[in-house]
This record gives C-alpha cells, structure tokens and sequence, in this order.
DNA sequence: CTCCGATTCGAGATCGGGTATCATTCGGAG
DNA sequence: CTCCGAATGATACCCGATCTCGAATCGGAG
C-alpha cells in the first residue's frame, strides 16, 4: 500500500483500525474530489463490485466525521453530503454544479458570534457557515445560470 | 375568523387558497413558538384530533417555505426543522434546549459574502448561517450544560 | 345563493437515507 | 502465531418525506 492517503492517515492517527473497507471508502472519497452523499459512495462501490456493506460505508463515513476528517453539509436542497476537510476551525465554499468545495478560515465569524451573543443574549455555542455557488471552472464553462 | 394570524395574511397575500387544513396547520404552528419538526407538527394535530392528513401538513410546511413565512433549517444533529419568519434576509439564532429562536439581520454577512467570493473566485449565489447556543431563560434555569 | 372547475385534501403506498441486529471475520498488539 | 475486541456485511427495520389518485373543498362567476 504505497502512499497513504490523508484519509488514511487520519484513521491511523486516531487510533483507528485501518480495515481494508475503511480504505476502500477513503479511496472512493479521494476520487471525488468535492462533496459527495452518501449515496454516491455507496453506487460508486457497488459500481466497482467491492464487496462493501452498505452498513460499511455509513459507519466509514460516520468514523471519518468523528475524527475530523470529513464534515456533513446541509445542501440547500436539505439533502446531506460530505466534504472532506482539515481538523481546523473552518467552513465551506461549494460549488452548486460540480461540488467541489473550498475551506475557508474563521474570517472574523467567531467575533460577529461574539457580537451577536451580546445583542440576543443567548450562549452561542455552534455555528454554521455554508456558502454556495459556482466554482471558478464551472463559472467558465457553463451558462451564467 | 377574527385575528387572521401572520402566517394566514401570508398564504392569503400570497395568492393561495386559505383553506381550512392550512388554518389548523398555521394555529399549531403559531402555538409553538419556536424552531418545530414536522413530525411535531404531525403528532400536534394527531393529539388534538383534527382529522389533518400527513401530506398535508408537509405540504402546508412546504408552502409556508415557498413564500417565505417559514425557513428549513439544519439542526447539529442532521435533523431538520422549521422556524416561522420574516420575509427579509436574515438568519437564526435557535436554542438548543427549548427550540426557540430569534431573528438576526445580515450584520455584515453579505460583504464577508462579497471578500469570499473574491478570495476564493467562486460565486457566491447563496449562504446560510445558523447559530446554536442557550436562549437566555433556559440559561438561567439549566446547568450551564 | 348556487354552481363549477381548479385546487387542495386524505389515506395509503412508496421511496430513500440512515440505523439496528447478529453471526462471522479481521487487524494488530503481545 | 494467537487471541480478542473491533469491524464487517447481509438483512431487516425505522422514519421522514414524497407520490398517487379519487374525493372533498374553496371561492369566484353569475
């Protein structure tokens, strides 16, 4: 198994058994490069004849979330996916056409958190950011939609 | 019918039929004060017996979303749920505990919108902040959880 | 007020993401 | 190499949400 993938590495690191499943759904991942469902991993494999659970792939994605390594996004649409990502504070810019997606740092959010926990008076312990739009490639290539 | 409620002067002013299913569906929303499920609103009409189909209250949710008096939002938990709201660009601020939400404007979000697109190069059509944390009362009364 | 067509309803089937169960297999520490 | 708990996979199941379709309702025209 030469060049172990973040993913991998991530599973590792965490103390995590690196299963041969568990590889199988960090390569899909890796293959996509943008937000995926769940859904879509569970066709691609099945697509490919591995002769993973669907089960499997759930508790791989769940695993992957829990470590930090992936995060679930609430489309606009209200369905679920998942973008792979760093373990740092951040949030995401995806692209509504090709799904490939983009971190981006606090930007000041924590403040205005700060600031809008002092205006309503409530505890403000979790925020999302979701962006969405067209990718630079996508912006090129398709109609301005 | 005296009192028409916002969500009624909604659905009328939106051009659509004020029926009586929608009506029942409005009041049980309008006694919730707060972010609900669907599912709530579901067993709401079960328990009080009004004799309200399921489509039909997920469609009356639907309509309400369409015109804007109602906004889906993606609790931490993956679960979806609904907060009644005003027809201008906002965002929520949802308590954890007692689901009650309160409103907040763009504080600025659109030009942060404006700074990411030009960092990133996409283009930003769409974005949703969402705030979680204790509302003031259950802050008071809980453990500091 | 009455009538009529379009809209809306209600009941139930269905769909689809996600979870639970459980016997079997596997990773990896020792 | 052994061994045991973690992980797997097949399957059944759960539940939120949607679809279908005949029946009931709304509300504007007359």
């Amino acid at each position: 198994m030469p060049d172990p993938t973040l993913l991998e590495m991530a599973i590792e690191s965490a103390g995590r058994r690196l299963t041969r499943p568990r590889r199988a759904v960090a390569a899909l991942i890796d293959a996509r490069d943008g937000a995926f469902s769940a859904a879509d991993l569970v066709a691609d494999a099945r697509g490919q004849r591995l002769g993973i659970g669907r089960a499997t792939i759930f508790r791989a994605i769940e695993l992957l979330a829990e470590i930090g390594a992936l995060e679930r996004i609430d489309l606009p649409t209200g369905d679920h996916a998942y973008v792979p990502c760093g373990p740092a504070h951040h949030h995401h810019v995806v692209c509504r056409r090709c799904s490939r997606s983009v971190e981006i740092g606090d930007l000041g959010l924590a403040a205005l958190a700060r600031d809008i926990a002092r205006k309503t008076g409530y505890r403000i312990d979790e925020h999302r950011l979701e962006l969405f739009g067209l990718c630079p490639d996508c912006r090129r290539v398709g109609a301005p939609a």
